[in-house]
DNA sequence: CTCCAATCTTTACAGTGTCAAGTCGAAGAC
DNA sequence: GTCTTCGACTTGACACTGTAAAGATTGGAG
């Protein structure tokens, strides 16, 4: 599906990053649990060893794919943010709504980041990335007023994140059930509600 | 591990359930991505066929182990509450640390239920199982006050599961890294508070 | 031009899930 | 009491998986 009919050539030119994107399609097409290395490899062209020259095994292939898939869960925050008042409430609500959106657009890299084993989460590069979006989240929770605490960050990621992984496996019925742009709306209601409490604590 | 020296007749007597139990130990021990059927049926001390005959496949073992699992959780939460002031809000942040044990004490089998598509999620014993979840968890909501919402409902679900899953992939190092005590303590007074806010409105 | 080292392929092996066919044994029919 | 039957379990097979080792290919340094 991926290579039409070009010869491919012995040296691949860029099969790291051909990999990379053959990775999160496989992720995205068959999930998590059915993850195949060879069909990663099938997908980009090459024998089913060749991962291995450049991710080591199937974790490192999956740590790599976590690790670049933290960089566009902030930006993909940051988007929604720079459309959005520029009030800190405001701001927080967005940052949340980018938060549920990756969730949805790609469920199953949301699950690699925060519910799988399989990447390796001590590997510096992927524990930076995951700590980066941490710190944005402090830093926007801190914007809300003065004198924040630790647990204010706490909540507000809980609550976040609770209603992204509730969302991504369709438990929340009564949301789930709801047309995108009603349910946009809905989420981004209760976030601004509870978010507001907060603020105002 | 599991038989010791009995001459295990032909036909187990119940090893349906036995597989059930061996199937738990594998999920806790090698977890949910690395969980084989084979070696379910070599903890049970059968053939690796033989759960096929009660289970059909992979997944309903798993489906099944879900089941079960739903039930226990709801257990759980009201073995917190039967502990736990009687006042609406002390059973609310009751079931919610409830959510919390069972998260941290089944962390396989709290991923299996929330964030896994291995599991068949529309069979009927199944859905019936969580249902009963999200019944009581609706209806301790409903007892903060009169004229409770679903959004009131969505956002004490969010928050409590959040905690869960976040705590449970050992994310939320501010809280992951305390001392039990210390953490069910810390989060004992997270959700009293945020809880609160939610009976207030 | 030569050689090297990185890249990719081939081959092999142990392990997996599932299907089909066989074996066993207990419970009922007569 | 013997026979039959049928569910419970085993055996064997197949295609697939991840990973390791050894071979083939090529771009580029010298």
């Amino acid at each position: 599906m991926k290579k039409a009919a070009a010869p491919q050539p012995y040296h691949h030119g860029d099969l790291r990053a051909a990999l990379l994107a053959a990775g999160e399609a496989e992720l995205a097409e068959r999930g998590i649990e059915a993850f195949s290395l060879r069909g990663v490899a099938r997908r980009a062209g090459v024998s089913h060893a060749a991962p291995a020259h450049h991710f080591g095994d199937a974790g490192g292939l999956l740590t790599a794919l976590a690790t670049e898939a933290f960089h566009r869960f902030v930006q993909r925050q940051e988007r929604r943010q720079s459309k959005a008042p520029a009030d800190p409430l405001s701001q927080l609500v967005a940052a949340g709504l980018g938060y549920i959106d990756f969730a949805l657009d790609h469920p199953a890299l949301f699950r690699l980041m925060f519910s799988s084993r399989r990447p390796s989460h001590g590997t510096p590069a992927l524990a930076q990335a995951a700590n980066a979006a941490y710190d944005k989240l402090q830093r926007d929770v801190a914007a809300l007023r003065s004198g924040t605490s630790t647990t204010d960050v706490q909540t507000v990621w809980a609550l976040t994140h609770g209603l992204a992984d509730l969302l991504n496996g369709g438990r929340i019925k009564s949301l789930a059930e709801l047309r995108p742009a009603q349910r946009e709306a809905a989420v981004a209601a209760l976030l601004r509600t509870a978010l507001g409490e907060i603020a105002a604590r």
